[in-house]
Order: C-alpha cells, then structure tokens, then sequence
DNA sequence: CTGAGTTACTTTAGACCTGATCTATTCAGG
DNA sequence: CCTGAATAGATCAGGTCTAAAGTAACTCAG
C-alpha cells in the first residue's frame, strides 16, 4: 500500500497521473539510492555531482554545477566539501576571477566514477528491463511532452 | 542547461528513459514545494501526511502513516512533531495497544488541508494542462507499466 | 506466569536541501 | 581612480530523510 494506491479512489486525471509519475520516480530513486549506498558507500548526490564533472573533464565553476543540478550553491558547497575530504574532487583556483574555484575531479575521483557508472547503468537496465524497447521509446517520447509542457507552464 | 541535456549524447535508452523521468519529477514537484511554502508555509512531506489523513478520518497509526507514505518511522514522527504543534493533528491513545498512537487530522487540520488540496489539484492540472487527455492517459498507463515491472524487478 | 523475541515509537548522528545572509572580488559609471 | 551594484562562493538556521540504537509494551511458548 503506498500515496497512490490509497487515493486512486476518486482523484481527477492530471493528479492521478502526477502521483503515478511520483511512485515510480522515488521506486527508481529509492533503489538506486540504497544501492549506492550498498555498493560504493557513496549517495545520490554526489554520485550526481561526479558525474557532471566527469562530462567536463576541464571542471565546472560552483554557480555552473549548482546550475547543472538544479540545485542551490549552498548545497554545492556542502557536497563538494565531502567529496573534496575523500579526494575524489579538488578545487583549483581559477586565475582570471579570484572570487571563483574550478572543481574537478582528482585521478582517484576519475578511476571511482568510472566505475560507479558502469555499474549504475547496468543497474537502471535491469530496473526497466520488463518493458520492451517500444514501450521504452514511448515513454520516453511522452515524457518530453510532459517536460516541455511544464516548463513552459511554469514560466 | 539541466542534468538531462547534459547528458543525451551517448547515453542508452533505460539510462535516458530514467533521466528523463526524473527530471519531469522534478520540475513539478519543485514547483508544488515552492508553491506550498508561497500560499500555505508549509512543506511538501506536510502535505502529504495531511493528504493520507484525510482519507482515513479515523486516523492512522504511526507506522501505517510511514507505510503508506514509504518514509522511515523517524521521519514520521518529526513530521508529526510539527503539525501537531501547529494544532493541525493531533495524537490520541490506542486503547488496544498501549504502544501505539492514533494520529487524525483535527477540526483545524481539517478546514486548513481541504483548502489546500483543493488548490493543489488545480497547479498540477494547470502544469499539465498542455497534454491532451489522450497523452496524459497514454502516459498513465505507461506508467503503470513502468511501475509494475519496477516493483517486480526490486523484489 | 515468565522471559525471549517482536512490535511501536522515539531519539540520535549524519547527510541533504533551501532561502537568507555574509564576505570578497569584480565591474561599470562618473 | 572611486564607489556602488552585481557576482562567486561560504555560512547559517531550519526542515527533511535515513539507518541504527534505545525504550516501552505486547505476545506466546514452555
């Protein structure tokens, strides 16, 4: 028994399908989560945050990976605080601005994240594995939609 | 620029299918927070306790509440620290079982959480007022399936 | 009836996240 | 130059969440 299924009831088209898309978001991210956890000692989010700089191998400003996450500066500098104690990332200073850092990932951060990425997209295959490359497809085609119509919605 | 932009180029389906969800998740459900917190000052997990009480007015156990809305009882108990403080719920003995309480919404929590349930229903409709009814259905059902084999997959 | 195991809830430590505020630096006009 | 606005980042308070440990009450075999 979880939110959805206890307000199926007598709720309107756009809240049901917004409770839908919320049970099977936190039944991914649950599980990745703890599998992360499980696995590599590490968390969601900095698993995120390593893998924004491992796509940009030259570093990310804080204001760029706050902006990539969609998350708060704040909360970039706590994540970055960690992972710079357990040298994965370092910060380097950025010559032409004195105000700013260039956070990158060390040798050892490139050599974990290598490898945590290997292992979670294997994990997410075998999440979806029970739909077909159809119904993969549409999905992800229906979901554009969505996220298009939200964003424009929420301007 | 968002996480999921940034990471189309070479990534797999299962992989994109999953960013792209959570990404749809998170616009609206960063939209609901902000709007909560805007008209009502309150929180998202609030809401969503009240929500869960109001489908049971004879209220619910702590651990039914924490089943039901798939967080840890040490959350629910913080939650319910702060609504009850604000006279919203209210904890009333189980006479059965000297252990347990029964958590219900009072006259207050009542009036304040139809209000914003009414109002809630209306963001999200308006969020996702750019989809036909054809594609939010679509969409659901897809979903559905998604959260089938998820579950399936998790056991 | 008793004590070992279970269950209900709370507490704690630690991570996460936001919004607001602070410090230092840069920049744009005058 | 000099000053005020804007920007980069850090810091803080408060709420959220988990896993683990703690307390109290219940259950049921022996």
């Amino acid at each position: 028994m979880d939110r959805e299924t206890a307000s199926r009831t007598d709720d309107h088209q756009a809240l049901r399908l917004w409770l839908r898309l919320l049970t099977c978001s936190q039944l991914i991210e649950r599980e990745v989560r703890a599998r992360l956890g499980r696995r590599f000692a590490t968390t969601l989010p900095r698993f995120d945050l390593m893998s924004q700089l491992w796509r940009y191998p030259d570093g990310l400003k804080m204001n760029e990976l706050s902006r990539h996450l969609m998350v708060t500066g704040g909360n970039v500098t706590g994540i970055v605080d960690l992972l710079e104690k357990d040298g994965l990332v370092e910060r380097t200073p950025e010559p032409a601005d004195r105000r700013a850092y260039r956070v990158r990932l060390t040798r050892a951060g490139r050599k974990t994240f290598a490898e945590m990425a290997r292992v979670h997209e294997g994990w997410i295959v075998e999440m979806l594995a029970g739909l077909s490359r159809k119904e993969q497809t549409d999905t992800y085609r229906l979901l554009a939609r969505m996220k298009r119509v939200t964003m424009e919605a929420g301007t």
